[in-house]
DNA sequence: AATACATTTCTACAAATGTAGAATATTGTT
DNA sequence: AACAATATTCTACATTTGTAGAAATGTATT
């Protein structure tokens, strides 16, 4: 298959959105969900969903007048192939690195932290 | 202190070098470091490193007609401030999250696993 | 000094991204 | 049917990124 292209912020963003809540998703639900400092006009999130839909990231159909648009790429794949380049790029393909980084500067919470290592204790 | 900006790829890419070996880096070395998939000619090169001066991110001085650049920004502060960001956009601040995700889709080295445990174990 | 050569800086341009108004099409209302 | 309201599609344009030739500048060589 086609390997899956990143994607630029902001179209990201509305991924980020759609996947959060996939069924039946029309253009105002994704700006009702948009963070508050994004004020982009109701034509500019159309044009981001319909570049995601010639990238292929999306599906739609017209319910009357209405688009409805579906994830056709699915988050695990693209968080998969995101964080995998990610840690290559950044990390030399060390995730230890990684968390190393994050531990040291303070950057991972106590939850966090205690989840992880009831992760890893499963892990093998 | 101004927030350091997000580089462009091809700009992160020529960074990596530098940071990697950044004593008394001229544009040849750089060259001769990249990958080889990448055939940037020379003033591409020198196209970045120069965007790279205007960012902040490199300082530049002349040894006779050579430009030697060092980095202003430290690779620790530019991958913390990366990282931080990279788990909060794609994992809503779960580095669990994102360990599970690389891990069930086999991602992680024995090896790597192997330190990050013990990484873990010395945490608290 | 004149010439050839190497290095850097300028300039340019295509493609991608961010952004949204104008035009069009569709639906609902008087 | 005519008109207002609304959703979508087109078109447009500025900015950023990728890419590199042309021009300028400095150095070495005959």
């Amino acid at each position: 298959m086609e390997s899956i292209p990143k994607l630029p912020e902001s179209e990201l963003e509305i991924m980020s959105i759609i996947w959060k809540n996939p069924k039946n998703v029309i253009c105002d639900h994704v700006i009702a969900d948009l963070n508050n400092d994004k004020n982009w006009s109701k034509t500019t999130v159309l044009s981001f969903l319909s570049r995601l839909v010639d990238r292929g990231f999306l599906a739609v159909t017209k319910e009357g007048r209405i688009n409805h648009y579906s994830p056709i790429i699915k988050e695990e794949d693209y968080l998969e192939k995101e964080g995998k380049s990610f840690i290559n790029k950044m990390y030399h393909d060390s995730v230890t690195d990684f968390v190393a980084t994050l531990y040291n500067s303070n950057n991972i919470s106590q939850d966090d932290l205690h989840n992880l290592k009831k992760l890893i204790k499963k892990m093998e």
